[in-house]
RNA sequence: CGGGGCGUAGCUCAGCCUGGUAGAGCAUAGCGUUUGGGACGCUAGGGCCGGAGGUUCGAAUCCUCUCGCCCCGACCA
């Protein structure tokens, strides 16, 4: 992407309404522009950021075994008075009317939907477990939307759900949920802390939020450090094991992990000293385990092996897609910009352009942007070195190619990494090697 | 939904109290000088002062209503 053809609006100053750090750099970066209260456009930049995100989020569903399908944003109020929530759900949920004067509304979740396709597609027993997921925007009516793209209105959310024979079966899909996300984090550059969550009226130790760390969270956490040290590769842990699954779960929850609101002094002390960990945290995955909540009313059955009718047990499972950009920011910047994890980065290097219309930067400039074969951001705006220099740190890409008129002439360029500040001077034909 | 605040140029804001020619910095465009960490000079463009009503000879400024946005609290991926 060449900078001087492109969207990217970058802010020298602060737009007065950015309160914390990944609102104000992805407003100063140009990654988003917000259109009305709680609701962002997505900008190049940002959205290239967005896609990266999502598709790992996608990646490890289906690692995970879960299938992906698109549900709409409208849904029909009928099918919510199904299970009793249109009216329980409050002015939260966004309603509607068409031009028939059918009330519909914009979905704020799926589960009714997800429960009404699998009883119109699925009559057996056999054909379980299933678990499937979509990756779509939802509309909450926020009271107070705030922070950016961390709790806007309209937001991207990866949304899942189980669909099992029995309690046991459902066990098993909602650990295998529990480990595709502490993968999918950990791909992102990302801590993840599962922590124990109200489970509502079925009970049960079914629900967990998950907490990524990052200094300017909302929420204090407690957590033990050995959390820090378990393995959460393909490795170490089978999703298709259920021993497997059992042990990742185990170690998942008998470690102390609490958020302020459900922090216990007394078990907290039952922590080593040396193991206690306090930082600040970042809601961005909610999981659990709902029984029959909706299959029940939804009139879900299978035909069991005996012929009869099971009503199947549920779980669902959210990330907050949109927001883990904003969260990703939160957990990694400094005070010059952002600094993106090589995995979610919109690209892989900046090239700047040191002196435009100098024959040997240009041509060795346009030599890297092949070679890097479009995955980097080209500034060849005709501008000072130093704004070339502020953006860079700004938008933060994983690498800097610095190129100016006392190296090009030798083919040299200077390597800069973002998140260390190294530089070192090489030969251009060795970038791809280096930067691999 | 309770409490507080703000709407003036693309951005940050001054002007309002005490009514009288709509401003600054940054950004943008042109020319020139510059070019290794947010340059300098000159020039130019850009405003229904959120909207409607009212008071007044005269309203960005005073009054009423309205819309939008932000912050604190209760709630959430």
């Amino acid at each position: 992407m060449r900078l001087s053809r492109s969207l990217v609006p970058t802010l020298k100053e602060t737009p007065a309404e950015a309160q914390i750090a990944s609102h104000r750099l992805m407003l100063r970066a140009g990654l988003v522009r917000q259109t009305a209260a709680g609701i962002y456009a997505w900008l190049p930049l940002g959205y290239r950021v967005l896609r990266r995100i999502e598709q790992i989020v996608r990646e490890e569903q289906d690692a995970a075994g879960a299938q992906e399908l698109l549900m709409p944003t409208i849904q029909s109020a009928d099918l919510w008075r199904t299970s009793g929530r249109y009216d329980a759900y409050g002015p939260e949920m966004l309603r509607i009317r068409d031009r028939h004067d059918r009330e519909m509304l914009y979905g704020p979740t799926n589960e009714e939907m997800i429960t009404e396709l699998m009883r119109q597609g699925v009559h057996s027993y056999r054909a379980l477990p299933q678990i499937l997921y979509h990756i779509q925007w939802k509309f909450r009516d926020e009271v107070r939307p705030r922070f950016g793209v961390m709790r806007g209105r309209e937001f991207l959310m990866k949304d899942a759900y189980s669909f099992d024979l029995d309690y046991h079966g459902a066990v098993v899909s909602y650990r295998k949920m529990m480990l595709a996300y502490m993968r999918t984090f950990r791909r992102m550059g990302l801590k993840a802390i599962p922590m124990a969550a109200e489970s509502g009226p079925i009970g049960g130790d079914l629900s967990h939020e998950f907490i990524i760390l990052a200094p300017t969270g909302e929420s204090q956490v407690f957590y033990d450090a050995a959390f820090e040290e378990i393995d959460t590769s393909a490795a170490a842990f089978d999703n298709r094991s259920p021993a497997d699954l059992a042990r990742f779960f185990e170690q998942m929850t008998t470690h102390y992990a609490a958020t302020d609101e459900k922090h216990d002094e007394q078990a907290w002390t039952r922590v080593p000293a040396h193991k206690r960990r306090e930082g600040r945290g970042i809601e961005v995955g909610h999981i659990f385990y709902f029984g029959t909540k909706y299959s029940k009313p939804l009139g879900l059955t299978v035909a069991g092996a005996d012929g009869k009718p099971v009503t199947p047990e549920m779980g669902s499972y959210g990330v907050g897609v949109s927001r883990l950009v904003g969260a990703v920011i939160e957990a990694s910047h400094d005070p010059a910009g952002i600094i993106w994890p090589d995995a979610v980065a919109p690209y892989r290097a900046a090239i700047l352009n040191l002196k435009v219309g100098d024959t040997a930067c240009d041509a060795l400039c346009e030599q890297v942007y092949k070679q890097l074969g479009g995955d980097a951001l080209y500034d060849d705006r005709d501008d000072r070195a130093g704004v070339k220099f502020a953006d860079a740190d700004l938008l933060g890409l994983p690498w800097q190619i610095v190129v100016g008129p006392r190296g090009a002439a030798a083919g040299k360029v200077e390597l800069k990494r973002r998140a260390t500040g190294e530089r070192e001077e090489i030969a251009a034909g060795d970038l791809l090697a280096r930067i691999g």
